[in-house]
RNA sequence: ACGGGCGUAGUUCAAUGGCAGAAUAGCGGUCUCCAAAACCGUUGAUGGGAGUUCGAAUCUCUCCGCCCGUG
């Protein structure tokens, strides 16, 4: 019998808990969590993990396995959920798989070409550099190790060619010939949801959700994480802004505002990374009929 | 009702009678190991009408709307 992945994707406080959660039942399944951010057991309100009922109600896979302090990346998350995946097929025929983060499920999904593993001290020195002389010198350095990937790259962003020449320096080889996006194979077969809103109804559940996060002590939670600032995963919306708050450069209101605004942006850039995948099919959360009628054909 | 003040982008505010700008919000996009990250691009306004003037956001009249004071 066909393994299925039922990927459920969209944009932040679309509904995807709520649908999952159903769904999982539905086909007497588990959850397996794509989310770059609850992951951390230190960060619970302003990530909007499942709550404890939730989590109870059918089992969640990458929820809280991680501390903030771990160093964490796609390719490590991909090696573990692929392997989880495989345990859970030993037992399931179709695994939902749900979150917000783009890359994340795509490199479930789709793979991520093998590239090897970058001393961390490169990219200490990179970003050092970078922060000294600014971005002008990695566009040059870029030019020289591997022009190919110089003309393709977005040159005004520092992530991007920072990740690019550590692994040129790192390899001794252009960055360029390991991102061949070759297609990989998967023991199972894919089907893609997306989930939208319209983008007025979408806002307010974000706003009316931060909100609550903040009745649910969101900015206590932000105060005791405010020691590991520095932690790739604290700069996250939710967190970033009360920090800003915390450190005196605006006041609460303007924290609550930003808070906001950066969950919407965030949102719609997530729909963005949603809609250049033709593979996805666009429903609405509360069409589970839709979907469950869209997995039968699929089976069928 | 009378007197005074004010009407410029969704919002806050600019603009000697001489190309209507900014901030912010909004919108669109990029994406293969920091991705809730990082980055790129962009729409939009003088309340309505008439007049003066080569030329009006700006001056005049009128209507509409809002604010303050008096009743």
């Amino acid at each position: 019998m066909n393994k299925i992945i039922l990927v459920i994707a969209g944009p932040t406080a679309v509904g995807k808990t709520d649908l999952c959660i159903n769904l999982a039942k539905k086909f007497n399944t588990v959850i397996i969590s794509s989310d770059s951010r609850q992951f951390f057991q230190e960060i619970n309100i302003g990530t909007a993990k499942p709550s404890k009922e939730e989590l109870d109600m059918v089992p969640h896979y990458f929820i809280g396995n991680k501390s903030i302090h771990d160093h964490y990346d796609v390719r490590s998350y991909e090696i573990e959920a692929l392997s989880c995946i495989g345990d859970l097929f030993k037992r399931k025929d179709l695994l939902l798989l749900t979150g917000g983060s783009g890359l994340y499920t795509d490199a479930v999904v789709n793979g991520l070409d093998e590239m090897p593993i970058i001393a961390p001290e490169i990219r200490q020195e990179l970003n050092l550099l970078f922060a000294k002389e600014g971005i002008a010198p990695l566009q040059e350095m870029l030019k020289k190790l591997d022009p190919d990937y110089y003309e393709n790259v977005d040159l005004q962003n520092p992530q991007r060619l920072i990740r690019a020449l550590e692994v040129c320096q790192g390899t001794g080889k252009a960055f360029s010939e390991f991102r061949v996006r070759k297609k990989v194979k998967r023991p199972f077969k894919t089907i893609k949801i997306a989930l939208n809103r319209d983008r007025e109804e979408l806002y307010q559940r974000i706003d009316s959700r931060m909100d609550k996060m903040i009745a649910d002590g969101l900015f206590i939670e932000a105060e005791e994480m405010y020691p590991f600032k520095n932690r790739n995963a604290l700069n996250t919306v939710g967190y970033k802004e009360i920090f800003g708050y915390l450190e005196g450069e605006y006041d609460k209101d303007e924290a609550i505002r930003l808070l906001k605004r950066n969950s919407r942006r965030y949102a719609k850039r997530q729909v963005t990374w949603l809609k250049r995948d033709e593979a996805y099919h666009w429903f609405h959360p509360d069409d589970i009929n839709g979907i469950l009628s869209l997995v039968q054909d699929y089976r069928a």
